[in-house]
RNA sequence: GAGUCCGUAGCUCAGUUGGCAGAGCACCGGGUUGUGAUCCCGGGUGUCGCGGGUUCAAGCCCCGUCGGACUCCCCA
């Protein structure tokens, strides 16, 4: 700015100012709330790793978005966390044995990756991760997928606003598989599903075809990339999309009959194009968007049976996806949810604000004040010079605090005006009757 | 790594053919003999992102640079 400070926050960091803050803790209550009402229990791991626990299973291309470092005159290679999942696959595998299943965790962690900041991207983010380690079942996905939903219907999100997106890597894999594309490149398939509207329709299908697509396979490939069904089609919809055996989504329909026995089938519907980015995904795989398709993915998971293993533990399924707080945070935004307004409203309203009429009162006040504040009762006064007990109220005002207490005159006998700032109604207290009737 | 747009007060912005740096809001102080300000008075809070250049004179023109937003790449 104009006064060009000498700092700044790191590009792509946020300073939360106290509205800022009060949204964050806003976001993470609904997220710790459903968490804990799902059953979950909460874990927390350290900010940075031995950078091999990230390369070891994504190899080297991930290393230039990691914020990577060594202690000087170190030995070691840390990085500052980009994800939560090889923590959680590493405490997973220290409990071994004796892990009790199904282990169901949560955490809300900040992660930092070293990309360019873009809308819906920052290089400090805090992200949701909740994961159900235990034999792979349908009510263990349907759990996380329950549990995301709740988060987000208490943040007033509903099921008109936010679609949840539901696919199988099995069963979109089976089908590839039967259009011809060879286990060899399907990856490359994937990849292509996940990039289907990103990428021009020409270029699309030029790569579609290197995949080893005959051009009626190639049509079939564009169509199931768009596939779209509601829940409410059942699973036979997807079973004709797909040109599987109803074998191959078995898995599926199992969730779809738990989802539909929590109530939770209006959020969902099925989208084949879905298959996540992530190689170690297993099973089901879902995504959640914003209704309309505005702003990225608001949350991302999956099936990932095996991955636990990997890192050195015992042979588990496990269920997990992750929400930032970046992505979320717009559409809440973008829906009216989280107005300046709504930020302020947000913030700890103060259950008695003090104002002194004269600096002959003030012991007085900070006695009267410190009491309130013993009890347990938020306290504030006002910071001004001004003796303007009209201004004053004002600020009162302002903070939304639920009473106003006047120190005046009146104080040396033992009594103050207290003021009900919602009613506007006024009357004289005894002073040592304030923490009763302050009190909520 | 590549591209597009944008940098003037705390915020939103105005600033003409180059001629003394501006407005609204916010904020701060005071007044109205102690009551929620759409009241009155007062306060500009600034290295016009930064550095050069042209010019008698640069917020404005030229070059460079830094920063930000957004997009591509990538996306755990």
């Amino acid at each position: 700015m104009a006064s060009s400070p000498k700092f700044q926050a790191p590009k792509g960091t946020r300073d939360f100012f106290p509205q800022e803050m009060a949204v964050r803790r806003h976001i993470e209550s609904a997220w710790r709330s459903a968490s804990i009402d799902c059953g979950f229990d909460e874990i927390e791991g350290p900010t940075f790793e031995h950078l091999e626990l990230y390369t070891v299973k994504s190899g080297q291309g991930i290393v230039n978005e990691l914020f990577s470092f060594r202690r000087a005159g170190g030995e070691n290679d840390y990085a500052l966390r980009p994800e939560f999942t090889p923590t959680l696959a590493r405490m997973a595998a220290a409990k071994g044995a004796s892990l009790a299943l199904p282990t169901k965790w949560f955490a809300i962690p900040v992660h930092f990756r070293a990309e360019r900041p873009q809308r819906g991207r920052l290089r400090e983010f805090v992200q949701w991760n909740v994961d159900l380690i235990g034999p792979p079942s349908a009510e263990s996905d349907a759990e996380v997928i329950g549990c995301a939903i709740l988060a987000l219907e208490r943040l007033g999100l509903g099921a008109d606003a936010v679609r949840v997106k539901l696919s199988h890597r099995g069963a979109v894999s089976a089908a590839l598989r039967a259009l011809g594309v060879p286990d060899a490149s399907m990856a490359g398939a994937f990849e292509l599903l996940d990039r289907r509207d990103k990428l021009p329709p020409e270029e699309f299908a030029q790569r579609a075809a290197a995949l080893g697509l005959q051009p009626a396979a190639l049509a079939r490939f564009n169509e199931l990339a768009r596939t779209r069904v509601p829940l409410s089609a059942g699973i036979d919809g997807v079973v004709a999309a797909l040109g599987v055996p109803a074998s191959d989504v078995a898995e599926l329909a199992g969730l779809v009959s738990v989802l539909e026995a929590m109530d939770l089938a209006a959020w969902c519907e099925f989208d084949l194009g879905i298959v996540r980015g992530l190689a170690y995904y297993t099973g089901v795989v879902f995504e959640i968007h914003e209704a309309s398709g505005a702003e990225r993915a608001i949350a991302g998971g999956g099936r990932y049976d095996g991955l636990i293993e990997l890192f050195g533990g015992p042979s588990l399924g496990a269920v997990g996806f992750g929400m930032g707080d970046v992505v979320l945070g717009l559409v809440l935004a973008d829906r009216g949810l989280l107005t300046p307004e709504r930020a302020v409203e947000l913030l700890p309203r103060p259950d008695c604000f003090f104002i002194s009429a004269d600096a002959l009162f003030d012991p007085i006040m900070h006695r009267l004040r410190a009491n309130l504040r013993r009890a347990g009762l938020h306290a504030r006064h006002s910071a001004k010079a001004s003796r303007n007990v009209g201004k004053l109220l004002g600020d009162a005002a302002k903070c939304r605090a639920r009473f106003a207490c006047i120190v005046g005159t009146e104080a040396p006998d033992g009594q103050v005006a207290l003021k009900d700032m919602a009613t506007g109604e006024q009357r004289m207290v005894a002073a040592v009757e304030l923490v009763s009737r302050v009190a909520r």
